[in-house]
DNA sequence: TTGAAAGCGATACCAC
DNA sequence: GTGGTATCGCTTTCAA
């Protein structure tokens, strides 16, 4: 007993066509005050809704963005998630979740065209050329999430994307542990070769050159909570204070909570007295917040706002890709004994 | 130029009739191999995609389920889109994701319905009763996650549920706090009227009464971050030491976080040492095992796999709605100091 | 096995 | 403004 109730059901309650009724059940469509009551009424008489499916097959609008993710361990995401879904349902929009961690995109990305879907958000995983043709070509307009196009001049400007300015962030970081006085820096990497690892990493060594420093260690820990504190204990655990380093910049939260872990619970040291460590934010406020970690913030909102408008540039062709790079900010959070100390000093 | 390749053009460059590319593309239709092969590579020489549709247009069927949810602070639903979305996309359904807060959830489900959807996942607020005939009507299955349905008797036999066993898990905590040897027993309580908050809370009065004793103090955090903080604040802070708690339940994750951050950075008190707390899962095993949480563990997965066995027996008529409880497990974790101390002790 | 034709439920374009 | 009619791309009888 599926949804039996169709338009020409209304119409005939309402001894009207079914083009009145369709004309009522569209924004901005020429109806007499007096007929759309009447079709109003028959209509919530008997629960019609118009049918989104059939609607879609003529307009050739589904109004469904596909949104690309991979697995969700990096808390960032759900953030997105939430956002972005909010945003376009307002619009009229709704999304449909693809789960896929690069390698079966491919697949998943056939499914999804069957869907007629109007746009893609892919949050996960690149695009490959071959597929992004294939969108053009059905025209779904897509618009890469917290990643950048391939290198290749010819994927730069055909598709568009989204990231905070990552590179910026990491001048942020090192800016502030050397404005700390720190002499010792370290870092611990995210996955080798993400776009966000790179420009964090870059952004963060020409600020440590410029100073005419080096940066004291790098421990490699590919974005994963139990490799960030293996590196965390290789650079600190069993190592001479005069050989540890006095700062860390750890290329996201999700690592930088696992390092201060380490730090702070198995080597008792104090985190930021006796190490400072700065993060990226990819985890909810709360998180970093509870943990008093200082982090280099990506605005969520702004990023999302841009996707959207994006996904709406590209669905009227004509329209040039753009890559939109989104300002960063730096938080610091001292621990609430540290602020005690602080004060407790200064009286 | 949206994807024009139609099962018509397809059917022109093969010679065949479009009949044959239909059943090319149905699964255990009778098709020959040669007309079926003439037919793939046609298709795939066009580039053709059957279009979801039309096919569900007439198949009465999309193959997309809603997942409802609300505001995602609560670091325990990402995972739950996660495995749900995968789950499903393995069995060629597909999730579109729907933000409600409970308020509007009426409104969102109008929409909803209109994309003439297999089923629906609530997993955050609640069906009103008119709704949930609706979807009766329309032939949507629906399934309440981590929630039951309402108290009456006709609600709780027209709705499938999938919860997890909260009443057991609040005995766990009981039952570890007191076998640890605790005397004054505090509970944080999460939304007053939540199904959830309500089913932790008794089951953990149950055993804490069986065993004769009472609880000591019970705060107020409504599944807040903030608000969590602050009750711990009321029972810790600036009391002496003989009325404080030597244990606290708190009835979920997220704010048992927020309570040991307090005790540990603002109090100085040490956890599991001084004061034993113990969490009830709802954020990613990083983030508790991070912080040396114990914690009543939900099991994500068999709640994902029965409410997806849930959507498919109430899609086939004739099934009953059914609520299934899914068991707990308590997870304890000291501290590594603490494990560190108790092994120089016994050497 | 195969092709022709009848819908599925709406919108769009047309005269009126 | 309003009602008829072709159409969107596919699945589904029903003959052949």
């Amino acid at each position: 007993m599926k949804s039996k109730v169709t338009a020409q059901d209304v119409a005939k309650l309402a001894n009207m066509s079914q083009s009145a009724v369709s004309r009522t059940f569209t924004p901005g469509a020429s109806v007499s005050e007096d007929t759309r009551a009447r079709v109003m009424i028959a209509a919530k008489s008997l629960g019609y809704r118009p049918n989104a499916m059939a609607r879609s097959l003529i307009t050739r609008r589904s109004h469904i963005i596909a949104l690309v993710m991979g697995y969700l361990e990096n808390q960032f995401y759900p953030l997105v998630i939430e956002k972005l879904s909010q945003k376009l349902q307002k619009q009229g929009y709704h999304v449909l979740m693809f789960i896929s961690d690069g390698d079966e995109t491919d697949g998943v990305l056939d499914e999804i065209l069957q869907y007629q879907i109007d746009g893609i958000v892919m949050a996960s995983a690149m695009l490959s050329p071959d597929l992004a043709r294939q969108c053009a070509d059905s025209g779904v307009s897509v618009v890469l999430f917290n990643r950048v196009p391939d290198t290749s001049a010819l994927a730069r400007h055909s598709t568009s994307s989204v990231t905070s300015d990552n590179r910026e962030g990491g001048r942020l970081a090192a800016q502030l542990l050397l404005a700390r006085g720190h002499k010792h820096i370290a870092y611990i990497a995210g996955l080798e070769k993400s776009s966000t690892n790179l420009e964090r990493e870059r952004g963060f060594n020409e600020v440590i050159a410029d100073a005419g420093a080096t940066v004291f260690r790098r421990g490699m820990g590919h974005y994963s909570f139990e490799r960030a504190r293996d590196a965390a204990r290789a650079m600190f655990a069993g190592v001479p204070a005069a050989k540890r380093p006095d700062a860390v910049f750890v290329a996201n939260d999700h690592m930088a909570i696992a390092v201060m872990d380490v730090l702070r619970h198995e080597l008792d040291l104090r985190v930021p007295e006796d190490v400072s460590v700065v993060g990226f934010d990819d985890v909810p406020q709360a998180a970093w917040e509870s943990y008093r970690l200082t982090t280099v913030v990506q605005e969520v909102d702004p990023m999302v706002d841009a996707t959207v408008e994006l996904l709406h540039e590209q669905m009227q062709d004509g329209a040039l890709p753009r890559n939109v790079v989104i300002p960063c900010r730096m938080v610091e959070r001292s621990s609430v004994r540290a602020l005690r100390k602080r004060a407790s000093t200064r009286s």
